[in-house]
DNA sequence: CGGGATCCATACTGATACTG
DNA sequence: CAGTATCAGTATGGATCCCG
């Protein structure tokens, strides 16, 4: 297990020397890197939000863009949507089991990010 | 150094309980995860290449996204370009010291994907 | 070969209105 | 509260042509 295991991540991502312009993985890329994906995914990784709750804390977020990013992930089986039928109706949004392992691989990089913003644009 | 870094890392993320709409991480944050972006990042993740090279790398990308993307790579110190003046004119772009750091976290992020790709998509 | 400039299609956003 | 529907304006990306 001390293989080094970016040499194994290339050889998957990689086919035939190229980034396959049509393969899954550039689709879910898409999806998980999407300008309002990777933050509705780090709003979630710490609790589970309602609609109005992520709409206020994913700053300048549209409804529409909400609706439609939160159907993607959903449909992609990386959050969960539970709709609790009450008057007023209450709708949660969680991390399922497989959104939980790829926030995981998302905190690094965002934190890598927020460490590092401030430099990089000060050039 | 034992300390669990995913609260450190949301706390540095969250502001007031929110993710902000102006702040340097999520301009950074749009570059790096920008569509072509994240791909040009990986195939720079071996070696330096040219541009011609990257164009045929990176299948699907414009031209005009390719010079973009690497613009912007360049001017956040992410990636390098050295031109060989010569005739034809010779350009290779390699990663910097930065964005070796910034790739070594998005490595293991791709290689989720790709292995979650195909599950994801199928359902 | 390595781009820059231009034009066009699409995607995204914002505002507003409406519903269960 | 949690959306959906619609429309208009804007930003982004893509295709094409051109140049040193």
């Amino acid at each position: 297990m001390t293989v080094s295991n970016e040499v194994s991540v290339l050889d998957r991502l990689f086919t035939d020397g190229k980034l396959a312009a049509v393969c899954p993985s550039r689709i879910v890329l898409d999806h998980v890197t999407s300008r309002w994906g990777v933050l509705l995914l780090v709003a979630l990784s710490e609790r589970s939000m309602r609609w109005g709750e992520l709409r206020r804390v994913v700053e300048g977020i549209s409804e529409k863009m909400l609706a439609q990013t939160l159907r993607t992930l959903e449909a992609d089986g990386i959050v969960d949507r539970a709709v609790t039928p009450s008057v007023p109706p209450r709708v949660d949004y969680a991390l399922t089991d497989r959104g939980r392992e790829l926030v995981a691989l998302l905190l690094p990089l965002m934190g890598w990010i927020a460490d590092n913003a401030d430099d990089i644009l000060a050039r």
